[in-house]
This record gives structure tokens, C-alpha cells and sequence, in this order.
RNA sequence: GGAGAGGUGGCCGAGUGGUUGAAGGCGCUGCUCUCGAAAAGCAGUAUGCGACGCAAGUUGUAUCGAGGGUUCGAAUCCCUCCCUCUCCGCCA
């Protein structure tokens, strides 16, 4: 949620973040929506306040206590209906976004670096292609068990994923961060205040409504809730790597980049996720990155850091950056990993604070950052490291996890 | 699945309809005492929202697991839900 008083005092700020993403909101109707609301707010606590009294009242007194209270109801009743508008209205506000960014949708995100050389000089097989020769994935099977983008993973692919999450969890461990399996479900209080259940909008979340329980999309939304309503000491970020499947609904992601293991419903992911004090965010931002990057080094695939564009921003994003491989398959990049600092928008939510140095109580920031995904991370290492007669080495940093040089 | 107990402030713990934001204790902070420390004494010690103030602060209101209800008035009574603990049963 975007801070209240921001929103009264700097509305054209939280317009301008509104205009920029592309959405369609009006800042000013929730400013007038407030200003009434805390009208009756005050109506309310007059009348609330006059309904006090010690011990007990005369019959005359009683009586005008029962007319008063008549009154407080009828007033806080419009007020209940006020704040459910407003409310629904606020959910809708997307973050502030950061000095920088790109206008524009996805055709604006702007590349900030190119890493490393494909070394595939040949016509190159796609992942699935490579799949169906080694073995590793089995669709079909999948689509007669649970449908479409439903899959099995076969040994190898299985050995291959085991290796990458042993370097990346070694990594992590040596970066600070605490490892953590997370729950797979999640209440919805936690699902909306990490905005992954956005009011008004498509859900894109396998939902159990009966139990009032969400899959996880990614296990940042368990590391977020992970701290509700806690005091945390952030004098250094506060670093958890979260090791969980992701269940997306992908629903209308139909179109390109829908081959294979490319989006699919179901995935494993390592996912960094960062609690900081609000002047150290956006250094561990960059601390982030660096990690995503070095990951990146050391599977060997070649990449490029992208800077997201407003247009492109999910709500609770400030800043956000996108890490893209190179497939020679497709010979061009592709979305791998990406990280962002969502400031305070879900801390708010979820009454996560820390005191500054003014002994206050203040929001922390929350960030995250993919470090692997079984997915993802898979289709870069098949492709970049194919060979001309199919076969597919494994990087340097990976043998000593994976057993062998070679899938 | 069956039976029972319970969820109160940073912590422990009183409190079953009327100045209870909440006794008492612990902890913490400040002051006094001291050469200093300990001990002792005194004072203070939650958070959200609103109003006034440059500010320290003052003030209204809400918050005793969550939500709803009864009442002029609820931590206290009623309903629903969540969680914790004990015993029995079942089971990976």
C-alpha cells in the first residue's frame, strides 16, 4: 500500500507513478474520497466520545445516551461504506517509482550491460529439442496427469537442477543469507499484502477459497509474512534465500515464449529476498544484482542486466532490474532472473518496521532477486552449452556438484 | 478424530459489564544518592489515526488472538473463526 500521506500531500507524485505505468486511476477521486472520509471519522469520534460515561446514568441521562448512539450509528455507517470504497481504491495504487526509469511499456526496458559470448557457432537446437534427445522432460505425461505446461523432469535435468541449487545455496551461504524452505500456501491476508492477490485485477494465483489459502507464486510472498507485524533490527539487511515450487496460473500468457519449460505452472525456484533500512535499499538493490550476476558467471551463460521501464513495473515495484540470457536458439535475450525494491509498499501491508535512528518507528524495505529457477536457469545452461553433435557440457563451477563434465 | 485448558502491554501475570490502555512484578530509560559502581528511592516506559504546536508535547479516538453481536457502556456476556498447550486415538 502506498503511505497515506504521501498521497495527500504529493498526489500528483502518486499520478504521475499512475500515468507512467499505464494505468487508469484517479488519484484525485481518492483524495476527495478521504478528505470525507475524515470528516466523518471526526463526526464519529465526537459522537463515540459523548456515549462515555462513569458508572451508571440516570434514565434521563439513558435516554439521551440511546438517541446519541442512534445518531453514531447512522453516521458510522456511512463511514464503514466510505472506507470500503476508499480502501478498495487505495489497494489499487501501485508504489512510487524511482528517478530513472525508463517511460514507456516492455519495448522501453533499457539494457545497461552485456556480459560474456555465446559460443554456440552453429545452428542451434531450443531446449525442447535438446530435451527430447537427452531425455529430460516428459509433457505429455504431464498434460494426461494435470494439463497443459504441466511436465516431469527426468533424471538428468532432475541431477542437473540438484547441482545448481548446491552451487547457488553455496553461494548464498557465502553472501549471507539464510536459507529457508518456505510454506507452499499461504491466507490471503499475506497473498494481498505482498500484492500478489491485487483487487480489481486477473488473478494469476491457484486459490483454494474454501480453506482461504493461495499457492505461492514465488517463495517471496511466505518470506514477506515471515516478519508481519514485527520489529525488526535492520542496522544490516536482513537476508533470507527461499527455496520453494512456484505455482503460477500464467492465465492469457498464451502467444510467444511459450515453448517447453519456457512458462510453465509449476517450477522450483532459490529466491533472495532482503529486509533493509530505507537509506541502505537501494545499495542492497545493487547487492542483489551483483549476486544474480555472479551466478550468471559462473554457469557461464551470457546475459545482459535490463532496467525496467515504468510501463513494465509490477504494483508494488519501485525499482526493478531484469537479468536476460542469450539464446542461440533464439538468437536473441530472453528473461532469466530479475530483482526489485519494493521500498515500503509491502512492509506497510504487513507492519514490518524497525526504529530509525530518531528512536521512530518506521516501514522497512523489502527486496527480491531470483538467484535460480529450475526452469529458466535449465533452458539457458541446455542452450549455451550445446555442442555440434547435441551433446551438452556442463560449466566448470558445476562439475564438481553434477558428478561429470558432461549432461 | 475424541476430551480438556488457554490466548491480556517488551516479558511474567491480575482482572467476569462502568475513569481498565489496563493492578502487581520483571525488564528498560532518566534522575537522586555515590569518588565510581552496585543497592535503594523517585519518575517515566505501547502503537495506529485525527486535531493543536517549530518542537518537546497536549488532546480526541481505536487497539486485551481475529471478526461479528448484545449494551448507554465489553478485556469481561453471546456467536464464528484462528492459534497454542495437555491427554487419548489414528497415521507419514
Amino acid at each position: 500500500m502506498i503511505d497515506i500521506k504521501v498521497l495527500r500531500e504529493n498526489p500528483e507524485l502518486v499520478q504521475d507513478s499512475v500515468d507512467r505505468r499505464g494505468l487508469k486511476l484517479s488519484i484525485k477521486d481518492i483524495t476527495s474520497l478521504d478528505q470525507k472520509r475524515v470528516v466523518l471519522i471526526k463526526q464519529t469520534e465526537e459522537l463515540r466520545s459523548k456515549l462515555k460515561i462513569d458508572g451508571k446514568p440516570s434514565d434521563e441521562q439513558l435516554q439521551k445516551l440511546q438517541a446519541t448512539k442512534a445518531e453514531f450509528e447512522s453516521v458510522s455507517q456511512e463511514l464503514e461504506r466510505l472506507s470500503v470504497e476508499y480502501s478498495e481504491l487505495l489497494s489499487q495504487v501501485p508504489n512510487l517509482i524511482a528517478d530513472t526509469t525508463p517511460d514507456g511499456g516492455e519495448e522501453n526496458n533499457r539494457e545497461e550491460k552485456r556480459w560474456g559470448q555465446s559460443t554456440v557457432d552453429f545452428d542451434a537446437k531450443d531446449h525442447v529439442e535438446l530435451s527430447q534427445m537427452h531425455d529430460l522432460l516428459n509433457f505429455e505425461a504431464g498434460a494426461k496427469v494435470a494439463g497443459a505446461k504441466f511436465y516431469y523432469m527426468k533424471t538428468k535435468a532432475v541431477l542437473l537442477w540438484r547441482a545448481v541449487t548446491a552451487l547457488v545455496q553455496d553461494i548464498l551461504v557465502e553472501e549471507g543469507f539464510e536459507l529457508m524452505s518456505v510454506p507452499h500456501m499461504v491466507n490471503n491476508n499475506i497473498a494481498e499484502g505482498t500484492g500478489f492477490l491485487p483487487k480489481g485485477e486477473e488473478n494469476q494465483n491457484y486459490v483454494d477459497s474454501e480453506q482461504g489459502l493461495v499457492m505461492i507464486a514465488t517463495a517471496e510472498i511466505p518470506l514477506t509474512g515471515y516478519h508481519k507485524d514485527d520489529e525488526l533490527k535492520v542496522d544490516k539487511p536482513i537476508n533470507y534465500a527461499g527455496i520453494s515450487p512456484c505455482y503460477r496460473l500464467e492465465a492469457g500468457t498464451y502467444g510467444k515464449f511459450n515453448k517447453g519449460l519456457y512458462r510453465v505452472h509449476q517450477f522450483d525456484k532459490i529466491e533472495m529476498y532482503s529486509f533493509a533500512r530505507p537509506d541502505q535499499s537501494e545499495e542492497q538493490l545493487q547487492k542483489i544484482l551483483k549476486i544474480e550476476e555472479k551466478i550468471c558467471q559462473a554457469l557461464e551463460l551470457p546475459y545482459r542486466v535490463v532496467r525496467i521501464a515504468a510501463g513494465d513495473l509490477s504494483a508494488p515495484a519501485y525499482k526493478k532490474y531484469d537479468i536476460e540470457y542469450y539464446s542461440p536458439a533464439e538468437k536473441e535475450y530472453r528473461e532469466l532472473t530479475s530483482c526489485s525494491n519494493c521500498t515500503d509498499y509491502q512492509s506497510r501491508n504487513l507492519n514490518i518496521r524497525h526504529r530509525n535512528s530518531e528512536g521512530k518507528l518506521e516501514f522497512v524495505h523489502t527486496l527480491n532477486g531470483t538467484a535460480a529457477t529450475s526452469s529458466r536457469t535449465i533452458i539457458a545452461l541446455l542452450e549455451n552449452h550445446q555442442k555440434l553433435n547435441g551433446e551438452i557440457t556442463i560449466p566448470g563451477a558445476l562439475q564438481k556438484y553434477y558428478g561429470a563434465d558432461k549432461l
